[in-house]
RNA sequence: GCUCCUGUAGUUCAACGGAUAGAAUAUCAGGCUUCGAACCUGAAGAUAGGGGUUCGAUUCCCUUCGGGAGCACCA
């Protein structure tokens, strides 16, 4: 497609536009496939649009062009018919000789990016936001990783923070002498709730933490293997988690190992002045200058806060990595403390790249979710929901099939209908969670999508005809499905960059599903084992399979599975 | 109170300032002796209100109303 536009932009410049060339899509496909504008031209050649349209057309056409069959002027546009032969077999060639590695840019080269997620808390619960969070990061490692970067994800575990104080101490005072249940993170999470609601509701036991907090950053010898120990169940857990995910990080950074050289930093930084005592005593940054509010580094008794481990966190993150790019994904609630965060590392030197991404919140079709009001979608519930639905469903269907291929099956589609629902929309927008909707596998979904590529799968493994590449004839690819798709097949290059380029996963899960409806039109109109002849259908299988191959790329880019049958 | 985000079919979401505002779902009407019906086709259905900028506004600006988030000892 970037060909095609190349050879559009000097065919216009040919008739002399000037400048950056915006192409655009026609609503339809029987006005073309690629239209020019001519809102700005017209203006700087003073004359109206449609003129310059006219006059536009009229220049082109005397010339020859190989992709180009057509060009015709409407209103105000000049829209471009692409000679359907020549793309077709521009592009399966490609698709066929590049695999899965069609799509991918080299924009990147030779730069090296940290991705931060998702960067959750021990004696925690892992919810359903956590786990938007894995599927955005998923996302944006392999979508850096397809445009040419060096990328090393890494997460950053809050084992040392308040909250494991009142976990430690919910744990102590009710649950002391209990027997820790199958599932100790999930405890630990639990205990955390309501040790919270206890410390909301009474006051008084405030001291009894504060108790707990001193001990534990004493390492006092009695709490401490406690700490450890449940500590180890929350990391124990989380891995599994990742492990299932997908996620493979190259290094894990923790809190407990951080809070002292935050200390430290906050020291030195009220020596160099950058820092200040505010309030009570408090070291403070002021960045009213930067309209950016006041950022706390020091508790007025003493106790640091997020950004006392996050200063040293960024230091020992490009330490180690010599990166030239970081990337943080959190909650958009954190959005003004990362510019605060942001602010800061460059006022002591930072000067690489530091991008904040935030995704919006998770929140439920009941109200907002909240470990106070007890609703809370932990990710492995939903998991095991809509895997005991899947596995329903796949063995309906299979009878003949084995128990353990009914649970491979129902595995990956899982992860395709969870992954694919948290993908479906623009990062920065609060979603709405619905669990039927998340359940359901008709429409936009992930199983959607593996639907196609098992009927592909399908097709080919039926398809009797050995198609021979160089003997495929593409001219007989001349359908108005048959196009579309192949133009479907072509933008995939310009999606991967999009993507990127907007942070936005939902460019890919949109594609998917569009060039997977796109496929189903086909299909239902045209045989492709059952066509006129061998040509046809030699041509067609061939389309199949770019489909498939694209298909799967995309899949990819979201960390989906995809499967030969389903 | 201040700052930021946001308001599009019943619902959940799309739409570089450009052509007839697209999908999904729900509803209604159709389609399997034919490559897999977890599919396809069709119908009906929307830009919160009011100003402004522009040849042109869902998009930019102002304003009213609604929703969300953040604002010094929480992460």
């Amino acid at each position: 497609m970037q060909e095609v536009k190349k050879e559009i932009k000097n065919l216009l410049a040919v008739a002399g536009v000037k400048g950056q060339i915006e192409l655009t899509t026609p609503p339809n496909p029987e006005m073309g496939d690629i239209a020019f504008a001519c809102f700005n031209v017209a203006k700087e050649w003073k004359i109206n649009p449609k003129e310059a349209a006219d006059k536009i057309k009229e220049k082109i056409q005397t010339k020859k062009s190989k992709l180009v069959k057509r060009t015709e002027a409407v209103g105000p546009y000049v829209n471009f018919y692409l000679n359907a032969v020549e793309m077709a077999e521009f592009v399966l060639r490609q698709i066929d000789k590049q695999k899965d590695k069609y799509g991918d840019n080299k924009s990147g080269k030779g730069k090296k990016v940290l991705i931060e997620y998702p960067s959750n808390n021990t004696h925690k619960e892992f919810h359903i936001g956590h786990f938007r969070n894995v599927a955005i990061g998923n996302t944006l490692v392999r979508l850096y990783e397809k445009n040419g970067y060096k990328v090393y994800p890494v997460n950053y575990l809050n084992d040392f923070g308040n909250h494991v104080v009142k976990c430690l101490w919910g744990l102590l005072k009710f649950h002391k002498n209990e027997k820790p249940p199958a599932n100790k993170q999930k405890w630990l999470g639990d205990i955390y709730a309501e040790a919270s609601q206890q410390v909301r509701d009474n006051p008084e036991f405030g001291k009894e933490v504060a108790e707990i907090q001193k001990k534990l950053e004493e390492h006092d010898p009695e709490l401490w293997p406690l700490f450890m120990e449940t500590r180890e169940w929350s990391i124990e857990k989380f891995e599994k988690i990742f492990k299932q995910l997908g996620v493979r990080h190259s290094a894990v950074f923790y809190e407990k190992d951080l809070k002292g050289r935050g200390q430290k930093m906050t020291d030195d930084l009220l020596l160099k002045g950058v820092a200040e005592i505010g309030e009570g005593g408090a070291v403070i940054v002021n960045l009213n200058k930067y309209n950016l509010d006041v950022a706390m580094l020091r508790k007025s008794n003493g106790a640091g806060l997020y950004l006392t481990s996050d200063l040293p966190l960024a230091v020992a993150k490009f330490k180690k990595f010599n990166a030239d790019e970081s990337i943080v994904v959190t909650g958009t609630e954190q959005n003004f403390y990362f510019k605060q965060l942001y602010k800061i590392l460059e006022i002591i030197g930072f000067k690489n790249k530091l991008t904040h991404i935030g995704y919006g919140l998770v929140n439920l079709k009941e109200g907002k979710m909240s470990s106070r009001l007890g609703n809370v979608i932990l990710y492995e519930d939903l998991h095991d929901e809509v895997y005991e639905k899947l596995k329903m469903e796949s063995a309906q269907r299979h009878t003949d099939w084995s128990e353990k291929k009914i649970n491979e099956t129902a595995h990956i589609l899982t992860m395709a209908a969870l992954k694919f629902d948290m993908l479906k929309h623009e990062a920065a927008k609060n979603i709405t969670f619905d669990t039927k909707e998340a359940t359901a596998f008709d429409g936009f979904t992930g199983p959607y999508i593996l639907y196609v590529v098992a009927r592909i799968n399908s097709i080919l493994a039926k398809s009797k005809v050995k198609s021979q590449k160089s003997k495929v004839k593409y001219n007989l690819l001349d359908k108005p499905e048959e196009k579309q798709l192949l133009l479907f097949l072509a933008q995939y290059e310009e999606i991967v960059s999009e993507a990127l380029r907007d942070y936005n996963p939902s460019t890919i899960t949109r594609y998917c599903f569009d060039l997977a409806q796109q496929f189903n039109n086909f299909y239902n109109k045209h045989s492709v084992l059952n066509a006129e002849n061998n040509n046809l259908i030699a041509a067609r299988v061939q389309l199949c399979g770019a489909v498939k191959n694209v298909l799967e790329n995309a899949l990819n880019l979201l960390t989906i599975d995809s499967m030969e049958e389903m």
